[in-house]
DNA sequence: TGGCACAGGATTGCACGCAATTCAATTGTT
DNA sequence: AACAATTGAATTGCGTGCAATCCTGTGCCA
């Protein structure tokens, strides 16, 4: 899972990855509108890697362009991030379904019970600080990744390395008690997933996984109704 | 669905689509190197709009390029293309269940029955020619996308327009008396999707489109089991 | 005063040139 | 004869100039 961001010998994808940080993390706010000049003076290059980057991102569905118009920071509705995270939980469910038709080695269930482990040791701890969450979410992307690894199927792996929510807990808007409620939540999901999966439980192991992926969503929506976009957009994707 | 090819005000769009209609229909076969020059030699533009074209068709996956080595067309194995139809196959499943809980307005209910009517009209007269084929695909096209449309989830829609296998009914490598066959299933199975959804039974749509949608892999593997890549390959995107 | 036409500025789209990297063939060495 | 090094051709990556398109603001006219 560290592709995509890692290797970056020639300069258009270095552009590419700083243009998505900027936008992921607000620097570049929904609707913002991108002048090719514009960034190339702000990223010292010229306009030619600008110009790839932006197509790059504009298949991505990160920023939008108009022929002749140029090109604006994508607005992410509410509408948006349920239709988004719905597609999510569905292919996540799939991964989970796979994995559990093909079953796993020694390997790779050792490799999801050290998740579980360190997760329980995390929720041990008690702690719910910043840091804390910071260790869950990457916990709980290894998890994840790992079942898709498992699944085994490459335009699957391509198309969830493509969503823009990876893991989504919300956790830095919620209240400290919600967050860790959240975390033993997802704990009893994890350790009923990998036990469907190791009975070889398809259809248990993806609705488990579909429900489990949804579980940001419904405690947002059950938070606030009419949240504001750009809060839960940051709040989300600062924890990917 | 007549969108990604029509309108093509700027020469970029139009190079992407003539590319990509190339690498679907043979012209450049799988594996073939891809530079820059020839293309722009071949297709009489600068290799500005070639390159912009080749990175959007990197990032669909048709196409693979490496750092200063340029690009060249992607090899699709059969496991390639189990992996992305069964994608698909969930996709598609995803946007029957969600059209079954949304539930059907009269004019969407009207334009699926119609898909099914002008079906049954095609199978009734016992046609089995190439223009007969044609024409069970358009239709499909037109039922399975309209209920993509009914589901409304923005996202999936995008997802699956970028899937390189829309239809593929394998028609073309099918003795006749198979291939109608196929056709009768089809109905059979769109007939049943129709009821489904009406009813709002939206798992059982989502079961019965997966089932549908890998109907012309089973149909395959069953008939060429170790089938040549190629052969397959030209079959399966001619229909689409 | 409101609407339309026009002009100026700005921005995109494309073509081309040059430097850097890669690949291949030839040459030299063991 | 086999292998390594080197050189040269080919190709990619990037910068920049120019024409076409689009937006904005101003002035004219009804």
């Amino acid at each position: 899972m560290q592709s995509m961001e890692s290797r970056a010998s020639n300069n258009t994808e270095t552009v590419t990855s700083r243009l998505r940080a900027l936008i992921m993390d607000g620097t570049l706010p929904q609707g913002e509108k991108i002048t090719e000049t514009g960034l190339a003076a702000l990223l010292h290059v010229s306009r030619t890697p600008v110009r790839l980057a932006l197509a790059a991102l504009e298949q991505e569905d990160l920023v939008r362009g108009a022929p002749n118009r140029g090109f604006h920071v994508r607005r992410f509705t509410i509408d948006d991030m349920r239709d988004i995270l719905d597609v999510r939980a569905t292919l996540e469910g799939m991964a989970a379904r796979l994995a559990a038709e093909k079953g796993l080695t020694g390997d790779e269930e050792a490799l999801l019970r050290s998740c579980i482990e360190e997760l329980a040791a995390l929720i041990a701890t008690g702690q719910h600080d910043q840091a804390a969450f910071r260790t869950f979410s990457s916990i709980n992307i290894r998890f994840h990744t790992h079942i898709a690894r498992i699944a085994g199927n490459a335009e699957l792996i391509r198309l969830m390395e493509r969503n823009p929510f990876r893991s989504a807990p919300l956790l830095h808007i919620l209240p400290a008690e919600e967050a860790l409620q959240v975390l033993r939540e997802s704990q009893r999901d994890h350790i009923r997933l990998l036990e469907a999966i190791l009975q070889g439980q398809g259809t248990r192991a993806e609705f488990l996984m579909r429900e489990h992926a949804l579980l940001p969503l419904s405690k947002a929506t059950q938070l606030f109704d009419h949240i504001n976009t750009n809060t839960a957009m940051r709040s989300i994707q600062q924890a990917g």
